[in-house]
RNA sequence: GCGGCUGUGGCGAAAUUUGGUAAACGCGCAUGGUUCAGAUCCAUGUGGGGGCAACCCCUUGGAGGUUCAAGUCCUCUCAGCCGCACCA
């Protein structure tokens, strides 16, 4: 008998598939196109290709196979494709460091990436593989972006833009975190700066409503999309300076506290700031604060601690419902990017502006009547945030607050002076980059015509090579005389190419589109072939990508459907979002030195041992440590279905069909038949993978347990066969390669092309129970009764259970509670 | 501050869906077998306390409650993690 040989098995069965195309599938109209199968779009979250693949690759890939290989088996045609999110800052700034080519780079890490998904094993159609680097795919990345620009979803605009100094480029919202760059954790920048955005916020409303159409998606998930949005309801609200004859709209959501405002404030990049202040003398006050808070960090001004500041601006509005002229300042407490950069501030009732009353001595006035202990900073009880009666308000005086709410909206809308409204939280998506290594946006400036459109015939407009990587404040690109200088593809004067480059998360939010229809040179997809197979069914990433891949996706997919290209409105029916794996508790980094390498593993115990592992460590959709001795483990339990399968087939047992089987033969099968109802259920209840392969476990173990008291008699011989077999079968997801050498062994098929195994219902119901007999509630005995045996019966059989007695004894039965096939309960006092 | 998640042996965890045997499976540890020996492998044991034993008592972060019965349901509370946060 030879041990467990993972890299023979493992290397024969890539061969195979690699080899037959296994995995590969055809499209509507094409050849071996297999419509009478339901199709399922089964997605791992394409990898960035840096260095090479590490253990959450691992795990998403492990936990991304599993599926697909139980969705085959379930009868389903199963596209589970790949590719690489090519682009990117690392690839760039080891170009700069290096002189290395970040093509180069990319390309030699995208070779290392697939070479370990083909080590791994895992079930991909390299047919439709892709790079999002290459210019057979950005073209098509661009091709969208002027779609989205023809349908004036993509504009140019300048708006206060957060700066990353260490990147040398402009973020999105979504990649500053905690007033830091979400890549390099570098302190942002405000500056205003003139750039391209994708209209996002036009589909607030339906990034919204659409979380019904979801079939499952964590809903953590959806709560930080939603908060990310940010919808609130409330009012648009006029206040007019008479004296420039200027309108300054805001919005509220409190309506109810517009008779309590006592002063105004604007947000120091309010652009109607210098005209309210020029030739004043204010001037000069308000020019210096608004100077010192442009110095600030995003970080300094977060900070809700921080005493408020901010200067009066010598100015007065009027206040819409009660006409009263109330002073203006500026204060950094208000921000540009929410709202309309301007407040009405009611001290009585809000916090920040009680704040700042107290801080410049101005008046507060309580319009609602109430206490809250836990927010009233005064003896009066305020600030006060809750509801109540209305006071000090005009005609509302006397009415609870929220009814009041709706009144005074209609009443100012009829007045011309407000109107209902959100608002939301959410910003346009800033795609433009000011760095190399992306694909251009498709756009020339022509002096005469303006920005025009790059037509869709010249696309793409290919990265031209540079010497210096190195972004000045500007993207390398425009470094590239002869590039940047162009036809005018309108009038053919001159032009200037458009020297950004796009954020990659754009290439990221259609790449599942693109592998429908990888190698179309006229579109960028067919239209028949996105409609079979979209949306996808079951996605699978890291719960980082939460918000700005996700959310991304789900726009531009939306965007995508107006436009009349597709036909779904949401492109992940199903998302399973994977716990991030540590090692000795923190997050792995190079800088930590606590990394784990997926190829040592792989070398040491087989690929089936590392990928079986990552689904055992404990839930999938949780976190978890990793640990070389739970490798082992895992490497210890492959190993031992090999051996029983050496065993089973060196004996030749259970070869010929046996006589049904009874006894302990019969056991075995139920127990084969419980692990292949166990594991089934296991899958369908949202991927209980560390619970399933248990399972196979304990199917192991009792046919260990049982097999040299079975070998002797032909049904016994066969249903250790069946059982060696049958664990084979439900392994097979997570590792592949034994699984199909095991099976092949005992059966001399293919056994991905089996049918996933069905329980026998007969042999999953037992014919005898284990009833739970309990006296007050403790357990006192267990007894072995026939399956459908009555009331009466069961009630005897505790009565007469002698441990049962001793805890009757000289008691009286006050109640019995009796769960038929389960358990007795004796009340006793 | 708002929202979400988690808390069970020495460790990863199971049972939380359907209230009904707490700790499946794996790791670790212990004992025995195999071996010249070690590794491997095989078998047995392993929450805590008491008892020669049969058995008994305690135990799911903490405190209450509902129930014949609570890890599971309800209320309060503590701790940790994640997201958002001067959002008007």
């Amino acid at each position: 008998m030879s041990g467990y040989d993972p890299k023979a098995i493992e290397s024969k069965w890539q061969q195979v598939w690699a080899e037959e195309r296994t995995w590969e599938v055809a499209n509507p109209g094409q050849p071996g196109f297999d419509g009478s199968r339901p199709k399922s779009y089964v997605l791992e979250m394409l990898p960035y290709p840096s260095g090479e693949p590490h253990v959450g690759h691992l795990k998403c890939y492990a936990i991304g196979d599993a599926i697909a290989h139980f969705r085959r088996r379930h009868g389903f045609e199963v596209i589970h494709p790949m590719g690489y999110d090519a682009f990117g800052l690392p690839a760039e700034n080891n170009a700069i460091k290096t002189g290395e080519p970040p093509r180069e780079t990319t390309e030699r890490s995208i070779a290392s990436f697939r070479r370990q998904f083909r080590e791994w094993g895992i079930s991909i159609d390299w047919s439709r593989e892709l790079g999002t680097h290459t210019p057979e795919y950005y073209r098509w990345t661009q091709w969208i972006f002027l779609q989205l620009f023809e349908r004036g979803l993509a504009y140019r605009a300048e708006a206060p833009v957060q700066w990353c100094p260490e990147d040398a480029t402009v973020l999105a919202n979504e990649q500053v975190v905690d007033g830091r760059c979400e890549r390099c954790g570098t302190p942002v920048e405000q500056r205003s700066l003139e750039q391209w955005f994708f209209r996002i916020t036009e589909y607030a409303e339906r990034l919204l409503a659409d979380f019904d159409l979801l079939e499952s998606w964590p809903e953590h998930v959806i709560t930080m999309q939603r908060n990310w949005i940010g919808r609130s309801e409330g009012a648009e609200v006029v206040f007019r300076c008479g004296e420039l004859d200027l309108d300054f709209p805001v919005f509220t959501t409190r309506p109810d506290t517009l008779f309590g405002a006592t002063f105004f404030v604007l947000a120091p990049e309010h652009p109607e700031l210098e005209r309210l202040v020029a030739g004043t003398p204010a001037e000069q006050a308000v020019r210096e604060y608004v100077n010192r808070v442009a110095r600030e960090s995003a970080e300094e001004r977060g900070d809700e601690d921080r005493p408020k500041t901010g200067v009066p601006l010598g100015r007065s509005v009027v206040n819409p419902v009660n006409g009263e002229r109330i002073p203006v300042f500026v204060a950094d407490y208000v921000l540009m990017e929410y709202g309309t950069g301007a407040i009405m501030a009611v001290p009585a009732h809000d916090i920040r502006d009680y704040e700042f009353a107290k801080a410049f001595d101005l008046p507060v006035r309580r319009v609602i009547e109430g206490v809250d202990p836990e927010v009233a900073r005064d003896d009066d009880g305020l600030p006060y945030l809750g509801d109540g009666p209305m006071v000090d308000s005009g005609r509302f005086d006397g009415e609870g607050n929220r009814a009041a709410c709706e009144e005074i909206v209609e009443w100012l809308a009829a007045e011309n002076r407000g109107r209902a409204a959100v608002n939301y939280r959410l910003r346009d998506w800033l795609v433009s980059r000011q760095r190399y290594w992306g694909a251009p946006i498709p756009v020339v400036y022509c002096e005469r015509c303006g920005i025009v459109p790059v037509p869709g015939d010249q696309l793409p407009v290919e990265l031209p090579g540079v010497e210096d990587y190195a972004p000045q404040g500007r993207s390398p690109l425009a470094a590239a005389e002869e590039w940047v200088a162009t036809e005018c593809p309108r009038c053919g004067g001159p032009g200037r190419r458009e020297t950004d480059t796009m954020d990659t998360f754009v290439d990221s939010s259609w790449y599942f589109i693109r592998y429908l229809d990888p190698r179309n040179t006229e579109a960028a997809w067919d239209r028949a072939a996105a409609d079979h197979w979209l949306p996808v069914d079951q996605y699978i990433g890291g719960v980082e990508h939460a918000i700005l891949h996700l959310m991304y996706a789900r726009f531009l997919t939306k965007a995508l459907a107006d436009l009349g290209h597709l036909d779904v409105q949401e492109p992940f029916a199903n998302l399973f979002a994977q716990g991030m794996i540590t090692r000795d508790g923190a997050k792995m980094s190079k800088s930590r030195g606590n990394t784990v390498s997926p190829a040592e593993y792989v070398e040491r115990y087989g690929a089936d041992t590392a990928r079986t592992y990552v689904c055992f460590m404990g839930p999938p959709e949780r976190g978890g440590d990793w640990s070389d001795e739970g490798v082992e483990g895992v490497g210890r339990f492959l190993a031992r279905l090999w051996r029983l399968c050496e065993e089973v087939e060196a004996r030749g047992a259970g070869e010929v069909e046996a006589p049904a089987a009874d006894g302990d033969a019969r056991a075995l099968l139920a127990k084969a038949h419980w692990a292949i109802d166990k594991v089934s259920r296991d899958f369908e209840r949202g991927f209980q993978l560390n619970t399933a392969i248990s399972a196979v476990m304990e199917l192991v173990n009792e046919t260990y347990r049982v097999k040299d008291a079975l070998y002797g008699e032909p049904p016994g011989a066969a249903a250790v066969r069946f059982a060696t077999a049958t664990a084979a079968s439900l392994i097979f997801p997570f590792a592949p390669h034994l699984g199909a050498e095991v099976w092949e062994r005992l059966h001399g098929e293919r056994v991905w092309e089996r049918p996933w195994p069905q329980a026998d219902p007969e042999l999953l119901a037992s014919d005898t129970v284990t009833l739970i007999v309990q006296v007050n509630g403790k357990l006192r005995d267990r007894i072995e009764v026939a399956a459908g045996a009555p009331r009466e019966e069961l009630l005897a059989l505790a009565h007469e259970s002698e441990n049962v007695r001793r805890h009757l004894d000289g008691k009286e039965v006050v109640k019995e509670v009796v769960v038929p096939g389960k358990l007795v309960n004796l009340v006793v006092r």
